[in-house]
DNA sequence: ACCTGAACACCGTTCAAGT
DNA sequence: ACCTGAACACCGTTCAAGT
């Protein structure tokens, strides 16, 4: 976060993610990223138009680590498979700065391509355009939302406080009158930290491929 | 939005969700909502501890409208899908401040309500506490987020913006090189604004019990 | 072409007072 | 108990200048 000759839009971009990753969304600022650079708040504006041209660029950022598998042979579901699994891949490591991606996805040329290759394998699948539209634009959104809402991912400044915050979160679902909540209580800690970050993001690709099928009609075996 | 004797806790909330509803949830700050009621900004804080006690009451305000169907003697996923139906008819009317909810369903007596209810229907589906958990969040998850990214809804101040913005969006898509992303130039009607509301929403749910009934290993006949 | 500097209209929140 | 008033440290963004 130096400073250098000439201010770069894509080092920009890379700062603000890195704040977001570090910090959270709302540490994203435009003089902060500024600073970062040792530059005037102003000139940001010279490469983006404003502040939410800034987080369009973090997106779009997120969404180019995203590239869609090649089509082959296999059957559509398998492949739509892969498709939400290089797209999980790219979010992953980024979960402070996916929301943006949420509203985000046809914005870009790498968004764009994803949900190209979706739409494709839909109408591989059975569907209607209209259909296929609708269908893709749920799955995208529901992948997305898996690494947003990710149980254990909360706002834990550093190692400590984040536990601490775990152990606050799980007391009081613990605290619930058993009575009225009983299975709330008796999962307050899955509920809470996920056991496994990796079989979390397998059984929700597989449930929301499971769910396309569905709507597909496509009953057939595996 | 008049003055009144006592400031009132729910009436704060009401114009606070007034507001998301009509400007968004930018627009809603703890000034804003002050002035509204004749009122010093701090006067606020006598009723929440901070702005986002503010938005937690409001995501509340949005969940205490979804009561969890009484269970009956029908099929587990039958009544998960009458579940998630009761909550999603809770959200809708209110797009703007939906996002809210995303991470907040923990949060509050009444959230915590369909989340008990949905365990308890995985439970019967024969998911384990682990799985079940993962899977509720999940579920939950995905089903806020079908309000939040329905197509067609974007930042249209009145009626003319609103479809002004849709034709903008639109024009774009089918502006791409139809070489390059044949599917979406295809769509891009359906991606920009949804046939039907109802529909778009009636198989989004279907697509979710479906995602559900997979996980569960359940694939009896309907 | 690229960046600065000062200013404006906003934020959330503190603190000490008022009644 | 309930609300005010002034102040503080921030925002995003404008405009006119600098080099």
């Amino acid at each position: 976060m130096a400073a250098q000759k000439r201010l770069n839009r894509d080092e920009l971009i890379a700062t603000a993610l890195a704040v977001a990753d570090a910090e959270g969304l709302d540490a994203v600022t435009v003089r902060r990223v500024a600073q970062a650079h040792d530059v005037t708040p102003m000139a940001l504006y010279r490469h983006f138009p404003d502040k939410d041209g800034l987080l369009d660029a973090i997106a779009e950022r997120l969404l180019t680590g995203a590239v869609p598998p090649e089509p082959d042979g296999r059957p559509w579901h398998r492949q739509m498979h892969d498709l939400l699994s290089s797209l999980l891949a790219a979010l992953r490591p980024h979960p402070n700065a996916t929301p943006l991606v949420l509203t985000r996805v046809m914005l870009s040329e790498a968004g764009l391509a994803v949900t190209e290759r979706c739409l494709a394998l839909l109408a591989e699948g059975g569907l209607s355009v209209d259909e296929g539209a609708e269908t893709a634009c749920q799955v995208l959104s529901a992948l997305v939302t898996l690494v947003v809402t990710e149980p254990g991912r909360m706002l834990g400044e550093d190692r400590q406080a984040h536990e601490a915050a775990l152990r606050t979160k799980r007391a009081s679902l613990l605290a619930l009158d058993p009575a009225r909540y009983p299975h709330v209580v008796a999962a307050a800690a899955p509920l809470t930290d996920c056991p496994s970050d990796d079989a979390y993001y397998a059984r929700g690709i597989d449930m929301i491929v499971t769910g396309m099928r569905g709507a597909a009609g496509a009953r057939q075996p595996v």
